[in-house]
RNA sequence: GUGGAUGUAGCUCAGUUGGUUAGAGCGCUAGUUUGUGGCACUAGAGGCCGUGGGUUCGAGUCCCAUCUUCCACCCCA
């Protein structure tokens, strides 16, 4: 047997269509907060992830499925969306659409990374993105629709943590800082500590061991390094949100793995499982940075498989796969073409049905409509066709009536 | 990349100190007479016991390796 690679996951049936009530929800949400889909394609040049999420992070230097293709091309399976998504913005000359410009996504995104609860190599991501602007109400706009998402699939125990790392200026200063702070006791550091000095000095705020997180009390928060305006810009967030009842915790930790960021990060965490599920923030350089003008920018990203594992945890019961509306067995192989026509003209008129394609006996017939669930069954044999009446049973109640044998008159049987 | 657990029918799991043709429940298919489902009963299909080595007269059971799944670290969504 030939085994799916690790880390992927099948999606069947009895799944699929709680994604779709899902992804429907979130498309409706997206449509009246004035965002339009967008597509880019599953691989992109490596060197777009290298300058975009930056070479010093985690997902680059050790997650990536990166390879040469047959002209020798170094390529990449994308690992997140925002990367692509701006090179569009770019190449496809989109800062040239009314601006602010609202984009969101849904695609599978690609990571090598060690499975776990909530983390697959193969992941789905539903995101989206506001260009050109860089004020406050941007911020406000893309949180609060984040916190209708969750709220209007109806997942409880989530918190909204946010934090401001700042621009490159107040960001270069507070680095120094913590540099300076921990510098003076690095020896008492553990060893990942000592090697993210260098390269990562504020991820060394988010150690576990107990020495570190000791060493640590009394270090300077970036929050008290920011510059005038984007002490502002993180007030106006935060009144924003207070004033119009969003809770939120600031979280001065958050720092996000991903180079591109500055100021407003943000995350609506699971405290049911411990994960992000919307991870998300500002990134004003990034544009500029990939060969674009300079132009604002903010985005998150929905893990959905961690969305949908939260969501089927408290409302499967409340989405249904669609069931037949009727059933039409069949008495004996005689009927087949009456009966085959008639479904052909129910379905004509929109009718979920079903009947016999496996030539089974009546009762293996009845017994299939029932585990389908069909909500009517209709019989059908030489009598019915040659007096034009039939019966059509309700499952559920066993109740039986008689009508006339016609696709209309059974269309509004079904409607009553 | 590191550490821990796991792997027997589609699913959930039994399988006794290694010993004949590998079991159950659920699910699936058919039937329990003549044109009607759910319940019950009967029967059937379906397993290279994750894979590859090794020990042994003999391995689902013991040993090694490897892969998968799950969990933690790291990091992220």
């Amino acid at each position: 047997m030939i085994q799916k690679p690790k880390g992927t996951k099948d999606i069947l049936p009895d799944e699929v269509y709680v994604w779709q009530y899902i992804e429907e929800k979130i498309k409706y949400i997206m449509s009246i907060y004035g965002f339009k889909e967008m597509r880019t394609p599953v691989f992109e040049n490596t060197e777009l992830f290298l300058r975009g999420v930056g070479d010093t992070t985690d997902v680059v230097q050790k997650e990536m499925y990166t390879f040469k293709d047959k002209g020798g091309r170094s390529i990449t399976l994308r690992p997140e969306g925002t990367a692509g998504i701006v090179r569009a913005f770019i190449e496809d000359g989109m800062a040239s659409l009314p601006s602010p410009l609202k984009v969101y996504y849904n695609m599978a995104m690609y990571r090598y990374e060690n499975v776990q609860k909530g983390r697959l190599r193969e992941f789905h991501q539903l995101g989206a993105e506001v260009f050109g602007t860089g004020s406050y109400l941007a911020d406000f706009e893309i949180i609060e629709m984040a916190n209708r998402i969750i709220h209007s699939l109806e997942i409880p125990n989530v918190e909204l943590e946010i934090n401001s790392i700042g621009c490159k200026t107040c960001r270069a200063k507070y680095q120094e800082a913590l540099k300076q702070f921990i510098g003076s006791k690095i020896e008492e550091y553990c060893d990942t500590c000592k090697s993210r000095f260098e390269k990562n000095t504020m991820r060394i705020l988010d150690c576990k061991e107990e020495k570190c997180k000791e060493n640590n009390i009394g270090a300077p928060s970036i929050i008290d390094y920011l510059c005038d305006e984007c002490k502002e810009h993180f007030n106006n967030v935060k009144y924003m949100l207070e004033s119009n009842g969003i809770s939120y915790r600031v979280n001065p930790r958050i720092v996000r793995g991903l180079d591109y960021y500055n100021k407003t990060v943000f995350e609506f965490v699971s405290k049911d499982e411990g994960y992000t599920i919307i991870g998300g923030g500002r990134y004003d350089y990034l544009i500029k940075e990939l060969g674009g003008q300079d132009t604002s920018a903010i985005g998150f990203a929905i893990g959905m498989e961690r969305l949908i594992e939260l969501f089927k945890k408290y409302n499967v019961n409340k989405v249904n796969d669609l069931k037949p509306e009727v059933y039409i067995a069949q008495v004996d192989d005689k009927c087949y073409n009456f009966v085959t026509k008639l479904k052909m003209d129910l379905r004509q008129l929109g009718i979920y049905v079903e009947s016999d394609i496996s030539q089974r006996s009546l009762k293996a017939q009845f017994k299939y409509a029932n585990k389908i669930g069909a909500k009517y069954v209709i019989t059908i044999g030489e009598d019915e066709i040659s007096k034009e009446m039939i019966q059509i049973k309700e499952m559920e109640t066993g109740n039986v009536d008689e009508i006339k044998l016609d696709k209309n008159i059974i269309k509004s049987y079904l409607e009553k």
